[in-house]
DNA sequence: TTATAGGGAGCAGGATCTCT
DNA sequence: AGAGATCCTGCTCCCTATAA
């Protein structure tokens, strides 16, 4: 049998039948807790005055845990002192206390080293103080780390979680499926592979779940759930608000549910020379460039794409990606004043995302404010065709993100050849990238731009054919 | 005049979206 | 992981209509 870890408790707590049925596989596949960066590790042992160290383990039966770090207690020698170190600024408040995941994940390694034989004097929290401002230099660990020791609120659920890991243990063994009531779901809801694979064949193709926003626990959902109605098209219309009949009216015709008027509108206001932006930025818990916070988003590549007049087809475009992660804004900022038009409309997907960074652009270099506030006043945020309901497809499944809406409208357009196709992996790979051999770097940095240039370049492509269907005639 | 029910505005807090 | 936006709920406050 395979070892389990924090995750593996987690899914059970969330879904037992989902950990269930992946403890059923050959080699169930470990579920590691996530390693910490490694800038963040070496910070939290200089705040302990420890030498950095590998994370410690303890195993009891199948169960793995690891503390960050551990250190002998001063007062009595053969006692120990455990270490949970979270890269989150929002481990504890005031208000509510330590965050419940923390402490269940605490208690789950602290229970665990008591069982593997340590005498454990005293746990200890640390965490990121996301009011840190961090001027240049050296960070000293003392600001920009808060450590706290915990007391109670483990032993209270010390018990809690041991009575959970035993339950799970005996699931995992359980040789027959678990049952399932066909009203209960998790996070997942028919996504979940258990129920993907036991109850595969009736998943409806648009479900209730799609639903933006939707509560299963009021109606008109609540009704439809204990008579295991899962197909959107089953709701009575009538109980629908409007959004929700968009979609359900898509999802009977197969059609996209269009506000011909507002769109036209909608597309009135774009204004030549039409263009596109996006960034790509980077939130590290630690700081890395001077006068910015932990998490901030530092913006190290755009792509920006100028489609002229209506009477073309060619687009121009312009790609920023910077060197390495010192001040990779000061040459962005630079290649921005370079490639933007002085006017024309500037499309944009989610437009408080580059509303953002383009204000702190502006607090770094105040002698471009201007042009940065002038920049933010003509975005024009492509996403609320779909967020204020002026084209609904069911196919968006209820949500309104590109990776879900471009693959719906232009199928021919796709991420899927891509070797990074998703903002998260492109700030991974820029993050990574000094740590790659030459050769392989010049292949990412290549990556980095094809994926942010069909950022942008799906908007455009998307406003053609918007224009192409319903433009013009107003 | 007083007590009470009902409606509407305004607000805080939670949950849920999106972006990287 | 955080931040902004939006939606929803539940609460208070205040006004008005109504009945005693």
């Amino acid at each position: 049998m395979s070892s389990l870890h924090f995750p593996d408790l987690q899914q059970f707590i969330d879904c037992p039948r989902e950990f269930w049925l992946a403890q059923q596989a050959e080699t169930p596949r470990p579920r590691l807790p996530y390693p910490l960066a490694p800038e963040l590790r070496q910070l939290a042992a200089q705040r302990i005055e420890l030498q950095d160290q590998d994370p410690i383990w303890a195993n009891f039966g199948p169960w793995r845990a690891a503390v960050d770090f551990i250190k002998a207690s001063p007062n009595h020698p053969n006692q120990v002192r455990l270490y949970f170190v979270q890269a989150s600024g929002s481990v504890y408040s005031p208000k509510h206390g330590f965050k419940e995941k923390y402490l269940k994940e605490w208690a789950f390694s602290y229970h665990l080293f008591c069982l593997a034989g340590y005498e454990v004097e005293q746990c200890y929290a640390i965490w990121i103080d996301k009011d840190y401002r961090y001027p240049g230099g050296e960070i000293p660990p003392k600001r920009l780390l808060k450590i706290h020791p915990l007391g109670q609120e483990l032993a209270e659920l010390r018990a809690e979680t041991a009575l959970l890991m035993q339950k799970a243990e005996a699931l995992r063994l359980q040789k027959t499926a678990p049952k399932w009531d066909g009203q209960s779901f998790c996070k997942k809801k028919l996504a979940c592979p258990f129920i993907q694979k036991y109850h595969g064949q009736e998943i409806p193709a648009f479900s209730i779940f799609q639903l933006p926003r939707h509560r299963l626990d009021r109606p008109p959902l609540d009704q439809a759930l204990a008579q295991k109605k899962w197909d959107l098209t089953e709701l009575d219309p009538e109980l629908l608000p409007e959004r929700w009949l968009l979609q359900q009216q898509s999802a009977k015709t197969g059609q996209a549910q269009v506000d011909v008027p507002a769109l036209k509108e909608w597309l009135a206001q774009l204004q030549f020379p039409l263009q596109a932006l996006d960034y790509e930025a980077v939130n590290p818990a630690v700081p890395f460039i001077p006068h910015s916070r932990p998490f901030q988003h530092i913006p190290f590549q755009f792509s920006w794409q100028v489609w002229p007049n209506k009477e073309t087809e060619d687009i121009v475009s312009t790609n920023f990606l910077a060197q390495d992660k010192k001040e990779p804004t000061a040459g962005l900022m630079q290649a921005l004043l370079d490639c933007a038009q002085p006017q024309g409309s500037i499309l944009v997907w989610h437009k408080t995302f580059e509303r953002e960074r383009n204000r702190e652009l502006a607090k770094r270099y105040p002698e471009h404010r201007d042009f940065l506030y002038r920049l933010n006043e003509r975005l024009v945020d492509l996403e609320e065709i779909v967020t204020k309901g002026l084209y609904i497809d069911a196919k968006f499944e209820g949500r309104s993100s590109l990776k879900k809406v471009l693959p719906v409208l232009l199928p021919q357009m796709s991420y899927d050849e891509l070797p990074i196709a998703e903002g998260l992996a492109a700030a991974d790979a820029w993050w990574q990238l000094d740590q790659q051999p030459p050769q392989e770097q010049a292949q990412t940095r290549q990556a980095l731009i094809d994926y942010c240039q069909l950022d942008t370049f799906s908007l455009i492509k998307m406003v053609q054919l918007l224009m192409r269907k319903f433009g013009e005639t107003v």
